[in-house]
RNA sequence: GGGCUAUUAGCUCAAUCGGUAGAGCACCGGACUCUUAAUCCGUUGGUUGAAGGUUCGAGUCCUUCAUGGCCCA
């Protein structure tokens, strides 16, 4: 549990209206609650000791015939078993039960004999409610159907559930209430609790992806007295102690970059970031990122390993390289299709190649997409704009964006071969943008001379643009080591492995309007 | 920020042209020795998101607000 400092909702948000329907079953659950305190048990007890899941129960008797498991039963040589959790169907005939319980490994049924029990057991069973959490022990058995169940013999309720749970068929569909009481739809959907199964076991992976490839897991501040290494709203807050104003990170970048010129040529943190923005089904002002760091390695190199990361992903989740996505159907097993900003622009902008620099061209094209304030963009952030209005949608199968104008890069290393260019990608799938990577600005004097252009950019009122951090060029003065690397949005990618269409689906607790 | 759309019982949904707010699940009572969305019989449960307005009469029409969803910026 949580240690101190607990801060407690100050307002509770119960909407139980006097004389509603569920005022009456809350009321009758907090009857029978006091009725079990009146006979000497805990509503609310913890004193139930758990043996086996109600999987491994599966598991273990999948073979096991209705014969075989009656003579075990019949001969006083079958074990007794003792599982817990939530109450989820009860179905009751004349002297005949049975049950569904539900523990983090899944469900099993319950079968009750009445003839075979004490008339206060059975009078505990007809009387638990569903949502109810109970300890049941028993031996294992076959229904006439063929169905395992726990034959129980002992049986408790041990947290008695005061609120009736949502339409047991149906589930819950209000998407509002969904994401409110998230501890709701988790007991009832069985798609958000493969989801957060999924999330968890692709964080796994992920991790030991890059604890294979010798990388070492770092954590950098979220507090942070500069942000920076992105184009981003930070939100601020305030240290007492210090009276100073802090933000919170958007990005760990810079502090990666730091560990590489400190000698960890190979770094990766998973955590998150806080951009103070919009919502919508891709945006939540918190978001987890997955940032990497290889000294040594060129932005070409992490288009490799980004191929190997994803699709190795997908087989790793789902066995396979296609994945639904909506309407579509992704395939992401390598290579993927890479397209220069330059030849986007030709192919879905109509702005052809000889005229990527030609702002009259773009500005022409920026007039057919409705882009506002497109006389005031300098070149590259028009560029972009275009190519993100004409492009983004239709990169549906994932994608390698390059050669992005060195305007909107502004810690990116120089194109060598047109240095108005970087050496940089943005990977998209499904329309959206995943991965934004780089070879690493190295060069101190080149690093000021963007962060000066950022910091004019700024006074000329871009608000996104990145401060100057006087420190992170000391730092590179010590020499960082030619280095490549990526951001990857884990949401995001999350998103495209659950085949949710809303970052929404994939956080436990997205932020909303308060109730009230 | 703008447009469209939704909000009815704890949950899932009905309600014709503006004319008595209903059903299923859940709950409560009853029947039932094999169900698995059990079935059958009988009950209970409503400030129709909030506040105004139009009307003899509003779940339905109008205005504002709140909270979602979709689209746009």
């Amino acid at each position: 549990m949580t240690q101190s400092n607990h801060d407690h909702q100050a307002k509770e948000p119960q909407r139980t209206r006097p004389n509603s329907t569920e005022a009456k079953i809350i009321e009758e659950r907090r009857a029978k609650a006091e009725e079990m305190r009146a006979n000497g048990q805990n509503p609310f007890a913890n004193d139930f000791k758990v043996t086996h899941l109600a999987s491994e129960l599966a598991d273990k008797f999948a073979e096991s015939s209705a014969e075989q498991l009656d003579a075990a039963i019949a001969s006083g040589e079958a074990q007794s078993f003792s599982i817990a959790g939530r109450l989820m169907a009860k179905r009751s005939f004349g002297k005949v039960a049975f049950g569904s319980l539900r523990d983090r490994s899944g469900d099993l049924q319950l079968s009750f004999f009445k003839p075979e029990l004490s008339p206060e057991l059975w009078s505990a069973m007809k009387k638990a409610d569903l949502g109810d959490i109970v300890g049941c022990t028993g031996l294992m058995m076959r229904t006439q159907k063929g169905e395992l169940s726990l034959k129980v013999n002992h049986f408790r309720v041990l947290t008695k559930s005061l609120r009736p749970l949502p339409d047991k068929f149906h589930g819950l569909t209000d998407t509002a209430t969904r994401y409110r009481q998230r501890y709701v739809d988790l007991i009832v959907t069985p798609e958000a609790r493969e989801t957060f199964k999924m999330r968890s076991k692709a964080l796994r992976y992920l991790r030991a992806f890059f604890d294979d490839r010798d990388y070492m897991e770092v954590e950098t501040p979220m507090l942070q007295p500069l942000y920076g290494g992105a184009a981003a709203k930070p939100f601020e807050t305030h240290h007492n102690a210090l009276d100073m104003k802090l933000f919170m990170r958007i990005a760990p970048e810079l502090n990666l970059k730091r560990l590489v010129v400190g000698g960890f040529h190979r770094v990766y943190e998973i955590n998150r970031c806080f951009r103070n923005e919009g919502i919508s089904t891709r945006h939540n002002p918190e978001f987890t990122s997955l940032e990497f760091y290889e000294a040594f390695a060129t932005y070409e190199d992490l288009m490799n390993l980004t191929e190997e990361l994803i699709s190795g992903l997908a087989m790793h989740l789902h066995g396979k390289t296609t994945l639904a996505w909506g309407e579509h159907e992704l395939n992401l097993s390598a290579p993927f299709r890479r397209l220069s900003v330059r030849d986007g622009l030709a192919q879905y902008a109509g702005v052809p190649t000889d005229k990527f620099y030609d702002r009259d061209a773009l500005l022409e094209a920026a007039a057919r997409y409705k882009i506002a304030k497109a006389d005031k963009m300098p070149l590259g952030y028009l560029q972009m704009a275009v190519f993100e209005e004409a492009c983004e949608a239709d990169l549906i199968q994932p994608t390698f964006v390059t050669d992005f104008p060195l305007d909107v890069s502004p810690l990116s290393r120089r194109k060598e071969s047109e240095p108005s260019l970087v050496d940089r990608f943005e990977l998209y799938v499904g329309g959206q943008e995943i991965a934004n990577a780089f070879s690493e600005l190295n060069d101190p004097d080149d690093q000021r001379g963007r962060f000066e252009a950022q910091v004019e950019a700024r006074a000329s009122g871009d608000d996104e643009a990145h401060p100057m951090d006087e420190d992170f060029i000391r730092a590179l003065e010590y020499a960082m080591p030619p280095t490549a690397g990526e951001g990857i949005g884990i949401d995001r990618l999350i998103m495209l492995m659950t085949n949710n269409t809303s970052i929404r689906d994939v956080l436990f607790f997205p932020l909303l309007r308060p109730e009230h």
